[in-house]
DNA sequence: GTTTATGCAAAGGCTTTGCATTTCA
DNA sequence: TGAAATGCAAAGCCTTTGCATAAAC
């Protein structure tokens, strides 16, 4: 799928988000998610204000926050933790599920996929009786570079 | 293991990673572990710093955060943060590897345990070349009480 | 015309930092 | 005795909130 097709596609079913639950279609949440979706890998809140700013977009930080908990409800962006207290984001549609390591040593995230994860989701929803709607994987450790480093030292 | 036998046990490794990085045996960090591994469940900063208040433990938040960091680093304690930014501790020796399910209408957090997850950490640590040292699988959902809340509405 | 969303700045909550004092080694 | 840890309070950072203004419906 295009870039260009992915960024409509979204844009259509934000729309659709919007009026099923009676929120207003308004240009800076358009913007947004456009932005969001015109780049890959993670971004926290402050960085998307920064590349709004840049580009001449007039828009605040409290409806980043505001748009974030739109876009998270409908699925269209995901929030992490991955250390400290600032949230990281990504977008969530049509990308396929995928899951985190990071090094605790130098913070590089890397991702990955692997099927057993969905396993295990469908176990828990059984047992526990749980409508699974996402989850979060992410696997700590020390990377080779780091290793390396703390060899030579 | 008997409780006290964990107590001692838990008080002697982290007495053994104080003396290997040289760092001082204080009366406050002792309490602070004791404090721990006296309670099961999950603590965030401020209501262990309530539960030592009560028993006329003199100790200060900063304290708190510094000893938590190095409990971290040896292994004594894990750290989560399941929602919002107020990070959530728990005892992680004795205590068999586990993870966790939460519902993300009231936050309510259920524990489980899958042996298919040891082997998707085998499986990156070998493809990332990363010296895994732990992991957190956090499957979101919503509750059956919550559901049930939803369509009685 | 209402009601909702925006933007700004102020407030809030959790965590970290600075510094004087105390304590461990 | 000298270096490190503690306690307190202040500062920081990310996020939320309040309120006047603007915009969607």
């Amino acid at each position: 799928m295009a870039a260009t097709e992915t960024s409509q596609h979204v844009q259509r079913l934000f729309s659709d988000y919007l009026e099923r639950n009676k929120h207003r279609k308004t240009p800076e949440r358009f913007a947004i998610l456009s932005e969001i979706y015109a780049h890959e890998g993670h971004f926290d809140i402050e960085q998307l204000y920064g590349r709004m700013k840049s580009k001449n977009y007039r828009v605040s930080r409290a409806t980043l926050y505001n748009t974030m908990e739109l876009l998270l409800d409908c699925q269209l962006v995901r929030r992490h933790r991955f250390q400290g207290a600032q949230a990281q984001f990504e977008k969530a549609h049509a990308y396929r599920q995928h899951d985190h390591a990071v090094c605790d040593r130098c913070g590089k995230v890397q991702e990955f996929c692997d099927p057993r994860i969905q396993q295990i989701r469908n176990t828990v929803s059984e047992v526990m009786d749980l409508e699974v709607t996402h989850h979060a994987l992410l696997i700590h450790g020390i990377c080779k570079d780091c290793r390396n480093e703390r060899n030579e030292q």
